[in-house]
DNA sequence: CAGTGGTCTAGACCACTGA
DNA sequence: CAGTGGTCTAGACCACTGA
């Protein structure tokens, strides 16, 4: 308690009055001025403290008028999506990822997914299975561009997959994740030793730096055999 | 460009070097003093532009040693998990919501998902339905502690689907979500009109106040009719 | 006009830690 | 020991905006 440091002090006073439901949406919480008396320090420890709760979205700050808190608008989480070779092997599993087909070629101008990424550049498509323990855990189709990534061509994904070489290769500014489920088609669920048909639950992530597309993937996997974990979080307008 | 403040041009600066791959990770990032004289602003300033780097977890900062760009280690996003009835309505669909069955009895302390809510308190139980323009969305059945939220026993669910009220009246310090897929048995099957083993996306939250649980649901969405979307983020160590 | 937040300065002392 | 980052002070000027 002792060890924190005044503007963490602020900080969480504030943080827990807020999430304790002490103040309320719209609650006004103290001007600089009386939270620096409060805590007997200077006005620039107080805005350090402040800082981060705004960046959180949890107060909102008009000059003139004070500080508020702000009014949640949707349950935002923080979802993690884990390297898949860290997260089996952290769940006791063994990992192998098998590459199935590997294609370097221009980007087909007719395709919007293509297009998107490289505009008419080259690109590289791979498909590969993911093993958790031997068992088919996840299918996986990606684009990625050759121009944002042109050391990919030199990358060997016989034992490594290519999600994991990007990840420690490629810094990205901009990601977005659709999540949703469908039933394995004819050729995935071979793939996968599924019955056609059966529940998978599919992730397709877009990643950018900048402007520019990296890489799109659209992973599948078997339900009941994985599922993503989202926790905690508050966002607020 | 010159409306920016000080601190901003610092930070998105070097915010655009590391992402842009100038700056990789691992690499120094210049002392303090020596920003501080590149910019001609004061200590605190330059101070004030890398406290969101290292919150982001852009840049990490040693003591003694120095400060450097963070190794990326999982993909992390922001994941809206949004007030169903406002997305529907967003999309421009009709929104309805219908009560299946509702139940106010003693928790039932051999299940584990009852018995981790309320202990052996009171709950409510409720299992319902959304519609998208008279299209059954999800399933959704739910406990609700009544020692946490007294008040539920008088709301109506008729218009109003027990999730908004929730969110609308009961703050929350603590959720997790975990998703997945599964295929529709036979009886939610019947409810959504699918057949029997259809794919759905699953959603199991639960919500804490403190320590104390707050509500338990677990929502099956008809696959392709719903998709959750994460966005953006960085994590790095 | 007056009071708020936004930003900035030019110092200061300290804890930490590699050499 | 010396140099880094962590924190803090006691001011300052400004832009904004409700009264």
């Amino acid at each position: 308690m002792s060890e924190m440091s005044i503007h963490d002090r602020i900080r969480t006073d504030l943080e827990t009055q807020i999430l304790s439901g002490g103040l309320k949406p719209g609650d006004r919480i103290p001007f600089e001025m009386e939270l620096m008396k409060q805590y007997g320090c200077a006005r620039m420890t107080v805005n350090k403290a402040l800082a981060p709760l705004v960046a959180a979205g949890l107060i909102y700050r008009r000059k003139r008028v004070g500080s508020f808190v702000a009014h949640p608008r949707t349950h935002s989480m923080v979802l993690e999506v884990p390297d898949l070779p860290i997260e089996v092997v952290g769940r006791g599993q063994t990992y192998r990822y098998e590459l199935l087909t590997r294609d370097v070629r221009k980007a087909v101008r007719s395709n919007e997914d293509e297009r998107g990424l490289a505009g008419t550049g080259r690109i590289m498509a791979l498909t590969g299975v993911h093993y958790a323990d031997d068992k088919p855990l996840a299918f996986e189709e990606r684009l990625i561009s050759l121009a944002a990534v042109p050391d990919i061509e030199k990358a060997d994904f016989s034992t490594e997959p290519p999600g994991s070489w990007l990840l420690h290769h490629v810094p990205w500014t901009m990601a977005e994740n659709r999540i949703g489920a469908i039933g394995a088609n004819d050729q995935i669920a071979e793939v996968l030793k599924l019955p056609a048909g059966w529940p998978c639950l599919t992730i397709e992530r877009r990643t950018w730096r900048g402007d520019d597309g990296i890489t799109l993937v659209r992973q599948q996997f078997v339900a009941g055999e994985y599922g993503l974990i989202a926790r905690f979080g508050h966002t607020a307008t």
